[in-house]
RNA sequence: GGGUCGUUAGCUCAGCUGGUAGAGCAUCGGACUUUUAAUCCGCUGGUCGUGCGUUCGAGCCGCACACGACCCA
């Protein structure tokens, strides 16, 4: 190494990698591990010493070096799979001379096969007695600080890789993640639904209130948007005679960056015929029981400063009721948009519009919603903020809609469907006018949806469920980020 | 979009009132056959985010920019 700098270590590794090279191939593969580290936990880690020392099973395992330690004619080495940590005890009388020079130039990061017999070390720890060693992968840049890990935030996010390799908290966290999609998935499926995909790729951006990306195809030579949701295709679904369906995949939304908005995020949306947004309200519960039970095993979750309690059924409250309780007025007073606009006044809100449904949400979002801590439904949504929903049978200006809301945050949106389509085409021609009059926001009119709900739509209730919100509450996760794998980020210069 | 903070060795972090750039881990060399953040001895390693300015002199002061974090909208 004389000639080369050793100040840079990736140039010492790449030299190394040279030397495999010349050995012959320096990439082998097709070494198979005969069992996982967690396995191994399992089945013998309430042995006691004595106890191992009859065992001599052979066992391949296959991971990555996180802690070496050298002693001259013997090692100890951690190395990590994808269930866990084991160390592999290496000494020199017992191995191949030239297995044990080898694994002298080994790094951190290395990819090693070993194979050994299991035993307990003075200390007690499970460990693996190695006769075999080889290197599988050789890493090429050192591992960040074997303590305390990759902590710079940035770096997480640009280098997930490396975030997942070092830091055990991230990948418990995906680990979650990956559950709560699965407890989904089971329960749904377990009552009936069928899982379906429907395009990423829209000639028009409808079933949400949102600006679009915007692409173009080639061949067709045709502007296409991203989804922004799948609701009317999955309605489509519905009228074709899927009854119950479900989607779980990736919205896009063309706005701006926080800790709780990232441009692709994850929904869930499922639609069921013949039931109404009371039935879902109790799906709901149920789904969310059984979430928090299959990853913390209680329905009680820490979340930030908060003691959330999972357990239905859940605190439910009109909308109109709700900005009544948070503002002190009587519920029926909040029937006059006057009240609606001294309230926003009174708690310096500027609000243009006159229209008494945007008025009263204006209202929510601001002044109540980041209060409502623990589960809650909020119901009696007004007519003009859903465009998709249907009326309620008692109050014209309302709809059979709710939201659902834990921590201050929004996480699923239901409602029963709104199925007469001429209804439906007036609510549409609504949206054309908010369009027309500036609002880049407003649902584009999409005379195929109509078209289908002229075949007729069965009563139908349907809802959406923000799987990385809900991810962030069921992993203390304050930031969007920390459950995306990969977070959109600006571009490094 | 606004405010506050951050960016120093591969990683984690110090850096005083503006005066020659520091530690731990990792690396490199040596010792070491049950260690475990191994230990001991020795040596390396820097475009201080980028640019401009102030100054005899800038990691430190000023301005602009980039990226990120947190809070607010």
């Amino acid at each position: 190494m004389n000639e080369i700098n050793v100040k840079d270590q990736s140039a010492v590794r790449r030299e190394k990698l040279k030397q495999l090279r010349q050995n012959g191939n320096a990439y082998p593969n097709g070494d198979k591990p005969n069992t996982t580290i967690s396995a191994l936990f399992e089945r013998y880690n309430e042995l006691d010493k004595t106890a191992l020392e009859a065992q001599n099973t052979t066992y391949h395992l296959a991971g990555r070096i996180m802690q070496y330690r050298q002693m001259g004619k013997a090692a100890f080495i951690h190395i990590q799979d994808y269930t866990g940590r084991l160390q592999i005890y290496l000494r020199k009388q017992d191995l191949p001379e030239e297995e044990f020079d080898q694994s002298k130039t080994w790094d951190l990061g290395d990819i090693i096969f070993v194979t050994g017999h299991i035993f307990k070390t003075q200390k007690g720890e499970l460990s693996i007695y190695s006769n075999h060693v080889k290197l599988l992968t050789k890493s090429l840049h050192p591992l960040p600080d074997k303590y305390h890990g990759l902590t710079d935030k940035e770096a997480c996010y640009r280098m997930r890789y490396l975030d997942l390799m070092v830091n055990k908290d991230t990948q418990k966290r995906f680990k979650v993640r990956s559950k709560i999609i699965q407890s989904i998935r089971q329960t749904l499926i377990d009552a009936d639904f069928l899982e379906v995909e429907t395009p990423m790729m829209h000639t028009l951006a409808g079933g949400a209130t949102a600006k679009p990306f915007l692409t173009h195809h080639n061949a067709l030579d045709i502007p296409l948007y991203l989804r922004i949701a799948p609701e009317l295709f999955l309605k489509r679904l519905v009228v074709g005679g899927f009854e119950k369906v479900f989607e779980i995949n990736r919205n896009f939304r063309n706005e701006g960056i926080s800790t709780r908005h990232n441009p692709e995020f994850t929904m869930l949306e499922f639609y069921q015929a013949h039931a109404t947004y009371e039935d879902l309200i109790q799906l709901t519960e149920q789904m969310l029981e059984k979430i928090s039970m299959d990853v913390s095993g209680s329905t009680q979750i820490t979340y930030a400063d908060y003691e959330l309690n999972f357990k239905g059924p859940y605190i439910r409250m009109r909308m109109s009721e709700a900005v009544a309780k948070f503002t002190n007025h009587e519920e029926h007073s909040l029937h006059s948009i006057d009240t609606l606009k001294q309230i926003a006044q009174a708690n310096q809100l500027s609000i243009d519009s006159d229209d008494w449904g945007v008025c009263l949400l204006e209202l929510f979002e601001s002044i109540v919603e980041k209060k409502l801590i623990q589960p809650t439904f909020i119901t009696h949504y007004p007519r003009s903020v859903s465009p998709l929903a249907r009326v309620s049978d008692d109050n014209p200006e309302l709809t059979d809609r709710f939201e659902f809301f834990v921590a201050g945050q929004e996480i699923a949106n239901g409602f029963s469907e709104l199925n007469d389509p001429d209804d439906q085409r007036s609510r549409f021609e609504m949206q054309m006018k908010a369009l027309e009059a500036g609002d880049d926001e407003a649902m584009p009119y999409d005379d195929d949806y109509i078209n289908a709900l002229e075949y007729g739509l069965p009563p139908t209730a349907g809802e959406g469920i923000g799987i990385d919100r809900l991810t962030m509450l069921m992993t203390n996760s304050t930031t969007i980020r920390d459950v995306i794998l990969f977070p959109t980020l600006k571009r490094v210069t």
